[in-house]
DNA sequence: TAGTGGTCTAGACCACTAT
DNA sequence: TAGTGGTCTAGACCACTAG
C-alpha cells in the first residue's frame, strides 16, 4: 500500500483519501497536526497533500474546525458514445455495419478532422439500436492516421472504448443539435415514416489536441431525448 | 493597488496576474525566486500565491524551465439565457411578454422547482425575437419567494440579468432536449406552418442549492441550431 | 483553554534544463 | 554551471471554534 519510493506528500494524501473515500458528507477527516505526528512530516509537506484533495473537491477546510468530506460536486456531462449512453438507460445497445472503409475527406469532413482535403479517413456508418428496435443512424469519420490497422482490427461495438485503449478518449466536444424530419431513406432504416420528426446531432470530438472523431448522429425523436449538465458546482 | 493590508500571498499573487494578463501563452511569468526578493517573502508564500494562478489555468509550471502563462482552457458551456445567446451570435434579441402572473405550481412545476404543489410560482411567457422575425415561445416557472416584487418590478429583458443581480446567476443547469413538430397554436406564433419541425428545450436552473428556474422553450427548427460544449481541458 | 486551519519564515537538497 | 521548479523541515503567530 505504502510505496517507501512514494513521495511523502503523496502518502499522506492517499493515506487520507483511502480514510475518507466512501465516508459521509460532513465526516472529519484527521487534522492536519494529527497527521503530522502519524506521518514524522512537517506541517507543510501535509496541507500540501490536504491541498490536493481540496482542489480535486474531495475535502473541504473549515477555519477553526477541522477538515471534513466535502458535499459530492454536481459536475458537467461526461463525454460518452453511444454505447454508453443507452447502457445508462438501461437499454442494450446494438450495432449493425452498414459500411466501413477508408476514404479521401472531404472538404467538410477534413477541416472539422483538422486535415487537408484527400487525406485518409476512416468512414463507419452504423444503424444502432436500443433494445432490438432502431435508436439512430450515425455517420463517423476518423483520423486514420491516430488510428493504424483500425479497419483491419475488427470493428468494436464501442467507439469509445476503442479509442480509450488507445489512449485516445475525448476530453472535449463539440456538439450542435438540430430537429429536422427524416429522409425517406433514413426512414426506411430507422423504420419510422418519412418525414418523421428526428433529432440531428453532430459532435466534434477532441482527446488532447488532436481531433478524433467527427460524426454525424441522426435520432429517432420519438426514442430519444437528448440531456445535458451544464456547469460546475461548488 | 497594493493594499497595505492585503496577505501577502494575495498581494503577490496579483501582482502576477496583473503581469501576464494579456500576454501570449508561453510568455515567462516572474521565476519565484525573483518574487522572493522582489517581495521579502519566503518562497513557500511565493509558490502559494503561483500554485493559486496555476489551478486557475492562468500559469503553467515547467519544471527545470519556470513558470510560463498557460494556453487558455477549453471550457465547457457557459449557462446562458436567451438574450445573452443571440447577442453571441450577433442577432438583436427582443422578447413580447405574453403572460406574466403569479400561479399555484402544479404538480409538474413544483417537482422540478423542487417545491410543494400549489406554492406560489411566477409563470412568464414570452415569444422571443431575434432580429425581429420568430426564434421561440419560452415558457419560465420561477420560486417566487426567492424573487420578492418581481412581477411589479417591470419585468427586464433579460431573465438571467435579472437573477444575477440578485446573487440568483444559476451555476448549474439540467437540459433536456428533443425534435418534434410544431403545434397549430406554437405555429400561428412561430409564424411557421403547422407540422413545421422543432427544436424543444426544457432546463432546470440551480443557483447554490435553490432552483431558481425551470422553463420549457420550443425554437423554430429552420432558426436555430443547439451548440454545447463539453468537457475540460488541460 | 485547547485545538483547528491560515499564514509565514529561512533555510535545505533534488532533478531537470539551458548555455 | 547557473537557474528553475519540486520537495521538505522545524519552527512561528494569528483568528477562529468549541467545550
Amino acid at each position: 500500500m505504502t510505496d517507501g519510493r512514494a513521495l511523502k506528500h503523496v502518502q499522506v494524501r492517499e493515506y487520507v483519501r483511502s480514510l475518507v473515500t466512501g465516508c459521509a458528507p460532513g465526516s472529519p477527516a484527521p487534522s492536519e497536526r494529527e497527521l503530522v505526528h502519524r506521518f514524522g512530516v512537517a506541517r507543510m509537506t501535509v496541507r500540501q497533500a490536504m491541498d490536493a484533495l481540496v482542489v480535486e473537491g474531495l475535502l473541504e477546510r473549515i477555519p477553526g474546525r477541522g477538515t471534513f468530506v466535502a458535499r459530492p460536486r454536481r459536475t458537467a456531462s461526461k463525454i460518452t458514445g453511444y454505447t454508453e449512453e443507452m447502457n445508462r438507460r438501461g437499454l442494450l445497445a446494438e450495432s449493425q455495419t452498414l459500411l466501413a472503409r477508408r476514404e479521401q475527406a472531404g472538404p467538410g469532413v477534413a477541416r472539422a478532422l483538422s486535415l487537408s482535403e484527400g487525406d485518409a479517413v476512416i468512414h463507419w456508418r452504423r444503424l444502432r439500436r436500443a433494445d432490438a428496435k432502431p435508436m439512430c443512424l450515425e455517420d463517423a469519420y476518423l483520423n486514420e492516421v491516430l488510428l493504424p490497422g483500425f479497419l483491419q482490427s475488427g470493428m468494436p461495438t464501442s467507439l469509445y472504448d476503442a479509442l480509450e485503449s488507445r489512449g485516445l478518449r475525448p476530453t472535449w466536444a463539440e456538439d450542435s443539435i438540430t430537429a429536422d424530419k427524416a429522409t425517406t431513406e433514413e426512414a426506411a432504416l430507422l423504420e419510422v415514416e418519412a418525414g418523421a420528426s428526428v433529432l440531428r446531432h453532430s459532435r466534434r470530438a477532441i482527446a488532447g489536441e488532436k481531433v478524433v472523431e467527427v460524426s454525424r448522429t441522426v435520432y429517432r425523436a420519438d426514442r430519444f431525448t437528448l440531456w445535458v449538465q451544464l456547469g460546475q458546482e461548488s
